[in-house]
DNA sequence: ATGAAAGCGCTAACAT
DNA sequence: ATGTTAGCGCTTTCAT
């Protein structure tokens, strides 16, 4: 395969003019640019970018730490931080953590390594304490959580408040035992995570609406996944707990819930209300359609992206920065019954 | 940061044997390796990945190229490839394709920039003309489809004979009027997709049944998405157009069609039974759950990384393979009606 | 506007 | 078992 030097060999110049054209730099007269263009084609010159990288100490990739990305919300997210990095002519590769605090420091070190130039943690394995020790030894965003006070720029979702809002949502529709369904709550008050800030936002609602916030209605469950909320929703059917709505973590939970309750004869929204959180794209299709809460994940993307691009211009420019997506309430059939489309 | 001369000066030895200890080679006294590996941990040392790559001219980097990570079919092949090039050692760079050739094209010719070993395609936009010229620059592994006697390795779906036990599955239980509902299908015949080779599946397992092959049940839709089942349902729904069995070309697409079919009345499975593709995860937890074609993923990607780990150590080895992936017929609620569980 | 020299950090090949 | 030499292909710096 040809190099640069070929490629100068070829045209009559210097490797420095070639890489002067490959890179759009001025100083170029028109005729030797096409000249050493020319000699690119008729070679078929490409650059090499590990040679380049080596140079510049940059690789033009980032690493996207997620639990899954067979899992709709970071599948969801991964296509779109995908396309925000492209946009900025980054690669995405992608560690898969299993939602492992282990999993996830070895993403972040992976980095040190040299193989990212920044790494993007949608973390839910780290304690805050943890995470709040992130050394950027290479710059680190952290998407989805809100960690107070990291050292690192933080996207994140409005937790609290769009968990108020879906819980306020299910008070308005009549409900008066709802249920909050979220993964294992840590002990320690400073471990935020996705469970314990919509948990909030829940308490605050019944509190507004001047419901009794009754614990055994808070459940936890040890995955986020669809069996543990169908098995949940089935052993709840048969014990009639008497809950007539259920606030889940996350849409893809709300689905198990929604199969459970199937199963255990329940019918929503009839004679239970569910609404979930993120805004899945099945949501709107499924039977009945979910209502979930939809924070802006292309807005979340690009967030995440610019502020990583940033640090790796200027690694040490300025205090970290968060920002928090803006979000939507959509109501659909699994809250409000009656004949609307599944489409929003 | 250190580089492995720094080590090697911390450490007394040449930096040579610091590349030794660090690849595992064999001849270094456990003594000097001992001596290598505290000057690294003292130093806090990372190999440069990028002067590896150069040196090495690998870059220890897959590309993948599917239409969208944001499709459960695709995440969840994407989740296994990534799991299996862990394996390796390899790291899993993803291109979103849109399903588009000239992007497929592009992510091709990406690695020939050498930014990938090697690359993964699941072609969905590529004909098969195009699929046989792709000149191996880099090695490529073709993911998804039967394209016969390409000049690639290749891991298949077995789509011909799962779709025609879908479709036998649908005669056996009462279905006479069975539709078929893919994407669009070129006209010319050498263009196999899966449109197309599904297709011919449907249609042996109408002729093994004697039923008659009538073109009007086979009906195109544009895009493999929840929103186009669903309006084709609806659609058909209204028409009253006394189909009994829907075979859906994927998954995604037959979850719309139940949607459309609740929202235009028809009961699943009474009035319409409904098969779809892929099982995806979400299949087990509709309601009703989904019956469909299960391939082995898993093994689908372990082959498909196993192939193109093969190419990369040995470009020139031996003639072009092509692996077709077990599958399962998965019978759920959808088309078997009654009361059993979701989970398979 | 263009070029020459030097070196990024690593490892293959060849000593010793 | 360990060290020396050379060079992968590019770009930064400094000349011209």
């Amino acid at each position: 395969m040809a190099t640069i030097q070929d490629v100068a060999k070829a045209a009559g110049v210097s490797a420095m003019t070639v890489s002067n054209v490959l890179n759009d730099r001025p100083n170029v007269r028109p005729a030797t640019r096409q000249k050493v263009l020319d000699a690119i084609a008729r070679l078929d010159y490409r650059v090499n970018v590990a040679a380049r990288n080596l140079r510049k100490g940059r690789t033009g990739t980032i690493g996207l730490a997620v639990p899954e990305v067979n899992r709709p919300y970071y599948g969801r997210l991964a296509s779109a931080i995908i396309a925000a990095a492209g946009r900025h002519g980054l690669r995405v590769s992608i560690e898969q953590t299993d939602a492992r605090r282990e999993n996830e420091l070895a993403a972040l070190s992976q980095s040190r390594t040299r193989v990212y130039d920044g790494v993007i943690l949608a973390a839910a394995g780290l304690s805050t304490s943890e995470a709040q020790q992130l050394k950027a030894e290479v710059p680190v965003v952290v998407l989805g959580e809100r960690i107070f006070g990291g050292p690192v720029d933080h996207v994140a979702m409005p937790n609290v408040e769009a968990s108020r809002a879906a819980t306020r949502h299910l008070v308005d529709q009549g409900c008066r035992h709802i249920a909050f369904l979220c993964g294992a709550i840590s002990d320690n008050p400073e471990d935020v995570d996705v469970s314990s800030l919509r948990r909030t936002g829940y308490r605050q609602a019944l509190l507004d609406a001047g419901l009794p916030a009754d614990r055994r209605l808070e459940y936890e469950i040890t995955e986020f996944t669809m069996a543990a909320g169908a098995e949940w929703a089935r052993t709840t059917a048969a014990s009639r707990a008497g809950v007539d709505g259920v606030f889940c973590v996350t849409d893809t939970v709300a689905m198990g819930v929604l199969r459970g309750f199937a199963d255990g004869g329940l019918r929503v929204p009839q004679d239970v209300k569910v609404i979930g959180f993120d805004n899945v794209d099945e949501s709107a299709f499924l039977v009945p359609s979910l209502s979930t809460v939809a924070p802006d994940h292309d807005v979340m993307a690009e967030r995440a992206v610019d502020f990583l691009v940033r640090r790796i211009e200027e690694p040490s420019g300025g205090e970290p920065e968060e920002f928090v997506a803006p979000y939507d309430l959509v109501a659909r059939e699994s809250t409000t019954g009656g004949a609307q489309r599944g489409e929003r």
